[in-house]
DNA sequence: TTGTAATGTAATGCG
DNA sequence: CGCATTACATTACT
């Protein structure tokens, strides 16, 4: 883009007046800042006899350029607390969801338990609750039924027919019970 | 309520200073960019008619002002995205919280109904689940035991009574158990 | 062309 | 010096 080394810098941004440094000048600016963003007397002379302003115009810049260097700070904070309250409200979300099943899967325990205490115990043969999202629980159910990997949010009742002594070749609700 | 021209404003801050607007200039342009942020024509020479300042200058300080009016905004924004962030992670802990304690009831549920499986049926008599935070658990199952609405994920509770051998007798499908 | 919002830069004054 | 403010200048938009 800029290939053309216009030697007019000077005047590039100059209609009538105005002191503005041209690209060398800013470029060895920048890079001085880059090594300390601190100017002792040493370096500000050395840099006004380089770039052939007065002393005083350092000292300026480099002023503005630390204000515009905390500026910057301040957006890249900005940008970093906005990607953590990205991060935590997720993690919140994938919480909730945890939650729900775990009191999904808790419900559904006591209405066995409740079941069971109500009356009809002795013919449960095997049913087991699984968890998506609680490794211990699974890991748990897991030991218990052997080979079946349970999802309880897609849990289709035909998955839980092993569990509970029914054959195989019997599917769907009331279909051949 | 331009009073009067008050000598004392000018000499507060510094002796002689061209520029620099004066306290009282400030209240009056500070007042003007409360109500409208935009300035008209009319409204610029209005106020460099009373505050005695060229035009041009009237001008320049609203766009300074807008410019820092935006930071102030940045500002807010900042602070505002801060206490959100607060709020997300406060919450996220109450949340890991209660998974927590829904995993050790869920656990002991299971461990109940594994004692019962592997041969006590016919001894339970008393069972508390201690829940401290999810009382909605136990009403559910309350309710599952009077009426037999409840349902969790597609699977339907009175696909569950044949596993736990209730015989109720006739609920919406599977009429013929 | 004029105006101005937006952005950047130079400079001043005060604490 | 740090900080806020003043004063332009440039660019883009409309």
């Amino acid at each position: 883009m800029n290939s053309s080394f216009n030697s007019q810098n000077l005047q590039k941004y100059s209609k009538h007046n105005k002191k503005r440094l041209n690209q060398e000048q800013v470029r060895l600016l920048e890079a001085s800042f880059d090594s300390t963003k601190k100017l002792d007397l040493e370096k500000k002379l050395q840099l006004a006899r380089e770039l052939g302003v007065p002393p005083r115009q350092i000292s300026i810049w480099y002023q503005n350029r630390r204000a515009r260097w905390k500026n910057q700070c301040m957006e890249n904070d900005y940008n970093a607390l906005q990607v953590k309250l990205e991060n935590a409200l997720s993690e919140k979300r994938q919480l909730e969801k945890e939650t729900e099943i775990l009191q999904g899967e808790l419900e559904k325990a006591n209405e066995m338990l409740i079941g069971l205490k109500s009356g009809a115990q002795g013919q449960i043969r095997e049913f087991r609750l699984s968890s998506s999202c609680c490794e211990d629980v699974i890991s748990y159910s897991t030991k218990w039924v052997h080979n079946y990997e349970v999802n309880y949010c897609n849990l289709q009742i035909d998955e839980l027919y092993p569990m509970i002594g029914v054959e195989e070749g019997t599917k769907k609700c009331c279909s051949t019970w």
